[in-house]
RNA sequence: GCCCGGGUGGCGAAACCGGUAGACGCAGGGGACUUAAAAUCCCCCGGCCUUGCGGCCAUGCGGGUUCGAUUCCCGCCCCGGGCACCA
């Protein structure tokens, strides 16, 4: 016994190194097209080659893999592939901090977590593995770009960046701490420069639409989009300028056009600067607004504030005299820069009114209000009540006796100009003729006016802006533009491409090595054939992972794409964080209806499934000193205490014994230093184990927990699962028990084999089958890989108390263990591999071995269980047969003590019975 | 500020379509085995009251709908994610 347990005892070392070897051996993972079989394309989000795995990673590759690898025992053609999110910002700091070239650190991290990435065990297809920094990859993107700018949906505008006035350079938000450079801590400005922008806005309705056809998107990443493209229909209109001009505005609601108490224009809008050159106060306001970061949670943070240009417009109705003031929440890049401020009816124009004391006009009243004022109006002496009632719903006023329209209209104005506005849609009152007109009629009325009076017209306006895609960086795509000084900005033709990147660079200061070598810029012009200059800018990286799930399809094409494209397309199962719901996600359904339209794919989106996992995070430990600052301890190095209770009580520092502060719980991080390691896992317990933790400790869209004595628990149960299977895998494979073949069994006997099993035996077989179910069901459709391995954990405390030696109970066994083995796989690859092979069985455990049927026959129950509540409060329980009529499951439910005193007394009113679930009876 | 998500035992969580709240795991307590440790196995484990049977309370807070609400509706509080150079 000691001997054997020696021998068979679970060693995640060994047994994931030979798995391992078995796989990229017989090069188990590289697929190709098969039309003859379905194919399954599941796809997790690319990493940035940062230096090392994180938890992030492990457990993002850990959702692709148990789902590729489930597939796959569906009998699809599974690709997982997997390549490098290669440029970017992270590179360029590095090699400003150690004097490697960007291009060495980067390829230096892809080598090292490529290993990881190996000895986590995932089903990869590694023959199609590419970095997108390769001029193979972005010599497409170019490509792509010289065809779109050809197509018009590329154009170049001025644009606004953080400017850092001391290291003279473009800051990305990331790059701006507190409205300072991280680096010079100056005060950042705003400047304007030319850049690149894609026309993403002219295919704003069909992303938007688009939404409506991807229903296995989280509903929370359509929203969000919704949200994002904001799709707003509205009216853009014409204000005269007194003494020449005007101004044009946009709004959602032109029923509130006669509350128009004054306009709002940019800083940076041409009247407000106009207006400054005369008049230094102005100047100084717009100056002002210069300074500070362009983030929009910035810019909506701050302070609202505003100047008095003392220029007047005309009102288009009235030619009422209306002030225009500059203000800082105007920003010039949406709708025309310049709206019209109607204080009565919007928040934010209430708020500014109020500040600055401008007059605040009631033009909409709301529904109650409406309905008041016409009982009022139909007989004033008697509705005190009703018109109260309907005051109070909306703004509380209190009507104690009978009053005039007008006195209700002053009080509910009144309301609005001390409390707030009136935000919804209502009936336009002070409106002259269009007074009694809804939001619907008021818009169509005036929308109507001002056509005919060609001083505005009906417009969709959208919340989306053009995809400005420079980036004043080096570690990028070039991209492929050349400036001639007759010619203009021409692209670089296409036998010209790619634009390499020089490579061997050396960083002497944060300026891009592009822009502050003389040479590389210089070329001819492709047209004139004169001197020209290459633009220095180089693509948002966002542009790489736009279509990089689409070129792992057609490794080695010499085009941007091939037809083996349209098989693998589109993307069966995206997986990546929520973090990337709208940006990335975006720009990839947009570069998806690119390629489309560029004839290269032929769907309108890029992937129909979509999970999008939560965070890792971490307990935090600190220790802090004198003046307060906080020194963050690893996890790893800190001992925790606890009372009897195992509350948390305290905790240590391992080193010195000593006290150290508990913080909270958040995203692992190197700032809170409470980043755990996956490798040092992976090294003390294994793959397996690392990745069973990962899939059980919270559902994957939640945040999850790292907590190594959970870990540890993983490995208990694979350690004993480990000695069940090693268990019987010396009796013969297949226990000659033809009952409990399952599908087989039904076809010889119609299912009365299992009628020979005792009442134990069925249970036990029962819930071998149930769990079938569950977890086929869990992994496939539900994506809740934590109950589906908790059914197995509650699977194996059964396997483990089933102690039958009859034939038939060691039969039963192996039919469970056989199918656990199955069941587990998707998480734990090496060591199922291992298990099949000692239960046995020749072929590996790849497609060739089919997922675990459920078994109907197995299912099959003699009786179910009853909830009984007495006024909704539970009473008992009755276990009756599951077809038992009406009057019996009330008859049992009425005879359970625990209802009898709770009846006692009372009168049953009513009985109300759930097939299945629960009788309940009302009593009083 | 705006948009989205979340809040259930000491902890991670489960309860899938409104039907027995806390499956599974961790931590903790008690015991077995062992020279000892590790490993393993068994029992207990939301709170309060009760010798026991059992009863009451409990899913962030306050209301509502319902025979019945962790689940649906309304209003709050707190925590997390995103905000594209630029409502």
């Amino acid at each position: 016994m000691q001997e054997s347990h020696d021998r068979s005892a679970y060693d995640p070392r060994a047994v994931e190194a030979a798995a391992q070897q078995f796989w990229s051996d017989t090069h188990a993972f590289e697929v190709k097209e098969d039309a003859a079989r379905q194919k399954y394309y599941c796809l997790s989000m690319l990493p940035y080659p940062s230096g090392a795995l994180h938890m992030g990673h492990v457990r993002n590759y850990t959702i692709g893999d148990v789902i590729s690898r489930f597939q796959r025992m569906q009998g699809k053609n599974v690709l997982q592939p997997m390549g490098w999110d290669a440029f970017g910002l992270p590179a360029e700091n590095a090699a400003i901090k150690r004097g490697i070239p960007p291009a060495k650190w980067t390829r230096q991290n892809i080598a090292h977590m490529r290993e990881q990435l190996h000895a986590m065990g995932f089903a990869i297809d590694w023959s199609r593995e590419f970095a997108t920094c390769d001029p193979d990859y972005y010599v497409h993107e170019q490509r792509m770009f010289v065809r779109l700018f050809q197509k018009g949906l590329v154009y170049r505008k001025d644009s606004i960046v953080n400017w850092d006035p001391v290291d003279q350079t473009v800051l990305a938000n990331e790059q701006v701490v507190d409205g300072r450079g991280w680096r010079s801590g100056a005060l950042v400005e705003k400047r304007e420069i030319p850049q690149w922008f894609l026309k993403i806005t002219a295919y704003a309705q069909e992303l938007l639409d688009g939404l409506d056809q991807l229903p296995g998107w989280p509903d929370a990443v359509k929203i969000m989009q919704r949200n994002w493209l904001g799709r707003s229909e509205g009216l853009q209109l014409r204000f005269d300028v007194e003494g020449g001009g005007a101004i044009e505005v946009f709004t959602t609601r032109p029923d509130t056009l006669m509350g128009v108490t004054y306009l709002a224009v940019a800083a940076e809008h041409p009247l407000a600067l106009e207006a400054a050159k005369h008049n230094p106060a102005l100047r100084q306001f717009i100056d002002d607004c210069r300074q500070g970061g362009v983030s929009e949670a910035e810019l909506e943070t701050r302070e609202k504030r505003g100047v008095d240009t003392g220029l007047f417009a005309l009102h288009p109705v009235t030619g009422e005299r209306i002030p225009i003031w500059i203000a800082n929440f105007v920003l010039m890049g949406y709708g025309t820069g310049a709206l019209m401020a109607v204080p009565g009816h919007d928040q934010r124009d209430w708020e500014f009114a109020t500040r600055y004391d401008l007059p605040i006009k009631m033009v909409i009243v709301s529904d109650p209000v409406r309905d008041a004022i016409r009982e009022l109006g139909r007989d004033a002496a008697d509705n005190t009540d009703a018109m109260s009632a309907a005051l109070g719903q909306s703004q509380a006023i209190d009507v104690a006796e009978p009053r005039p329209v007008a006195e209700v209209l002053a009080e509910f104005e009144n309301r609005i100009i001390t409390e707030g506005p009136f935000t919804g849609h209502g009936t336009l009152v002070n409106s002259g003729r269009y007074d009694g007109m809804n939001y619907r009629r008021a818009f169509d009325a005036l929308a109507r006016r001002f056509e005919h009076e060609n001083r505005g017209k009906r417009q969709v306006n959208w919340r989306l802006r053009d995809w400005g895609v420079s980036r004043q960086r080096y570690w990028g795509c070039p991209i492929p533009v050349i400036y001639c000084p007759k010619c203009g900005a021409v692209p670089v033709p296409e036998d010209q491409l790619p634009v390499k990147l020089p490579e061997d660079v050396a960083f002497s200061g944060v300026r891009s090595p592009l822009k502050s070598d003389p040479e590389w810029r210089k070329c001819s012009c492709p047209k004139c054939g004169g001197a020209a200059e290459r633009e220095t800018d180089t693509f948002d990286t966002f542009m790489e992972s736009s279509w990089y799930y689409a070129r792992y399809t057609s490794p080695g094409a010499a085009t941007q794409l091939d037809a083996r494209a349209d098989y693998w397309l589109p993307v069966d199962q995206y997986i990546g964080g929520i973090e990337h719901a709208i940006l990335h996600l975006l720009y990839f359904r947009f570069y998806h209806k690119l390629l489309r339209d560029a004839g290269l794919v032929h769907s309108d989106e890029p992937a129909t499934n979509l999970l999008c996992q939560g965070m890792v995070i971490a307990e935090t430990y600190f220790r802090m000193d004198a003046s307060g600052n906080k020194t963050w301890i690893n996890p790893a190095d800190v001992d925790v205490q606890r009372d009897p209770k195992g509350r948390v009580v305290g905790a240590t520092l391992k080193a010195d014994g000593r006290p150290v502060s508990i913080g909270a719980t958040e995203k692992m991080s190197k700032s809170k230093n409470n980043g755990v390691d996956p490798q040092l896992m992976i090294d003390r317990y294994g793959a397996d184990t690392v990745r069973l933790f990962s899939m059980f400790a919270a559902p994957p869209d939640q945040s999850l927990e790292w907590n190594e004595a959970g870990v540890e628990g993983m490995a208990r149960f694979l350690r004993r699962f480990w000695r069940e299977v090693v268990n019987i895998a010396g009796s013969p494979p297949t226990v000659s028990l033809p009952p409990l073949a399952g599908e087989g069994a039904r076809k010889a006997d119609g299912g009365a084999g299992a009628g020979t099993l005792s009442a134990a035996q069925k249970a036990f077989r029962r819930q071998l089958h149930e769990t079938i179910g569950k977890v086929t069901d869990d992994i496939g459709r539900r994506r809740n890989f934590n109950t589906a391995i908790a059914a197995l954990m509650e699977l194996l405390n059964v396997v483990s108390k089933f102690t039958d030696a009859s034939a038939a109970g060691q039969a039963l066994r192996r039919e469970a263990l056989e199918a656990m083995v199955l069941l587990l796989n998707p998480f734990t690859p090496h060591a199922c591999h291992a298990l099949w092979q000692a239960l046995g069985h020749p072929e590996a455990l790849l497609e060739d071995v089919p997922w675990p049927r459920v078994d109907a026959a197995a299912l099959e129950r003699a009786s179910v269980t009853l909830a009984v509540q007495v006024n909704g409060k539970l009473r008992g329980t009755v276990e009756v047969a599951p077809d038992a009529p009406r009057e019996r499951l009330e008859a049992a439910a009425r005879a359970l003590p625990g209802v009898i005193n709770a009846i006692a007394g009372k009168a049953v009113r009513k009985v109300v019975i759930v097939p299945g679930k629960v009788v309940s009876i009302v009593a009083n």
